[in-house]
DNA sequence: AATGAATGAGCATTCATTCAT
DNA sequence: AATGAATGAATGCTCATTCAT
């Protein structure tokens, strides 16, 4: 599957990636034009469909594609070693940042695509999601030290808020980029307020 | 303003609201069809267009609408004498789901509305949905009595933190309703997952 | 006909025929709206085919009614004792320019209705244009005095020649106003380019 | 640009045309519809848009076509090494007259196109149109020789008198013909009749 | 492998006119 | 006399996908 497209070379790979994330990170799945994506590729119309069948392939493709781009990368760059659960969350929403910043487009569709909600791709693209989330809790968190967290209350929902939390800043971060005139984020905030949350909830679960 | 509309009687008032609010919350504002709509509320082409003028105010219309239809029995419901912030949060959660059961129409128009992002309601939605939390925010915590805090925290942040994890839970209960086979709530384990959440976050900001 | 419309107050029909005749005017027959049209005579949707039956009708009678308003006045004005034809058209034009400032609207509608081609109403309209040039070119040109014309010529193509150069420079005065950002008139301009033909065309087909 | 029409063979290119100038020059362009232009050429409805983008730039177009059709043919026909004013203009009555016959449809389409007063192609079709008549006035009348008009006259304006007495004859034979039952010229009359006027004219404006 | 012509259902919106009140 | 709710055909244009070349 897909072995017509890795056997284009890397420009021209590029070239259909770019522009495809481009059109439905903009636009969302439905609105998405496969007309846009190939004039923006330069590519014709009838090869779009040779490689990837249809609208819907291509783009569970590009969900796959993000993936494997981006959190190879993040845990190349995680340190699995730190025990300290709110030390390695603290890392990783700095490198989550930092890929970010070097593949914004992938990123930006990746984003949108846990949060999209078409009909028409609606139950594989749940399946992904879902093993998506699965899998990395688990890599994520494995190992980690939870003996620092209280002992009078349920660890799981401790963790669970503190993903919840995480996730709703992220978001809040993404929409106030995506108001303000130049979609651009500003790290050095978002790092610091980060920081107070991570303050309050280790008050709030670690032993005192 | 709509006072075409108000002057229809309340039946073909209700056809017609609910057979938008269905089309609206299944599709999202750009796939929604104003033909759908008009073919489900039994009424003529033109109709519609005599009584909203176009799309947009159409669904400005029914936003408003469904405002005014459940934040007002919101607050007819609870009880703003209960000062203590996590027995009147915890009598609005069940409130919530109390309308959720009367109106499930209106309620997941609203919940879809608010997650709405389509560029041509964009700046007025927005606008909408802004003033709809600032406001609601303010009267729903007006009087409650945070002494019971912890002092060594951020309250802001407490509040927050407790604010994002009951709106995830929401999000994660509307989500396995959907995906569930015949749509519904399981409202007794939802309260019960709620309490175990303001048992942990009672235990970790509120004064011990 | 129409006695339902002449029962009315003088000010209303005047709201009518205004509006009826910008609107008109300004789109031509097909483009033009009733809607619009009720909206600005501010009467309702039922009362205006109440008073003219359809759109064909109404537009007719603007044209009866503009025709009794301007033609009357211009023979009131225009001095038919008179007799060197040169002398009366020029006092025509004259007249002309000034119903036009007049009259505007009134006169706008006239001259547009002279060049409205719609289908639906081309067999009616087509034959008023047509009683309305066959009458006032007789009228108009009724005892005029045209011994001082070359006898080597026919006269009858002399006046059709003077005839097609006014009304192609009136429809050039006309266009030019329309192109203009004001659209306004230069008449002391239009005034002076017409008196250069009058000199030619005196010189051309009076006897020296 | 247009590339993707001009690679269709002709007879296809020449159904489209036909039918969409028929659609054009009938109803003008407001009221030109897409719909009927693509049935009445048996296409689908994308496909014209594939060539065209949209009903704007199919007008456009189409102007242009008309253009290299007939006037390249014009020229091709006119002899202009006559260099009498008159003879060469009679000449050119004559020719107007035979493309008319052999092409109908193109020439009732630039006949219709010259007075379209439609608002969303104001703009280019004036100034094409503008062009048009420029360069055709000064091409046309290259070399003629203006020594036989009387000197106590002001060449310019007998020149202008000369063309819009051409222009209103033609008109009202275009008219005329409009109105018969079987929509023909009667072009031996026509010719006769231009005959009169040419006479007046040279009367008139020649040296005696 | 690569092209792009071809399809026709679908979209939101406007229209003149009718008619029960 | 006067209202305005109601109709549904028609508008220009876009869409994902197919297929002969």
């Amino acid at each position: 599957m897909f072995t017509k497209f890795w056997n284009l070379d890397r420009e021209k790979q590029d070239r259909i990636v770019n522009a495809a994330m481009k059109e439905f990170s903009q636009k969302g799945y439905d609105l998405a034009s496969t007309n846009q994506i190939v004039k923006e590729a330069g590519i014709s119309k009838g090869l779009l469909f040779h490689y990837f069948q249809n609208k819907k392939q291509l783009y569970l493709f590009l969900f796959d594609y993000g993936y494997d781009r981006i959190v190879e990368e993040f845990y190349q760059k995680i340190d699995l070693t730190q025990m300290d659960f709110f030390k390695r969350t603290r890392e990783a929403v700095m490198i989550k940042m930092e890929l970010l910043t070097v593949y914004p487009d992938i990123f930006k569709f990746m984003e949108e695509a846990l949060l999209e909600d078409s009909a028409e791709i609606k139950v594989e693209l749940e399946k992904k999601k879902k093993e998506f989330i699965e899998i990395n809790m688990e890599k994520f968190f494995e190992g980690v030290d939870y003996s620092k967290f209280r002992e009078d209350v349920d660890l799981k929902i401790v963790l669970k808020i503190i993903t919840f939390t995480l996730e709703k800043l992220s978001d809040e971060a993404l929409f106030k980029a995506k108001l303000s005139p130049t979609h651009e984020f500003d790290y050095e905030k978002i790092r610091m307020e980060a920081e107070d949350y991570f303050d309050v909830l280790m008050k709030g679960f670690y032993k005192q």
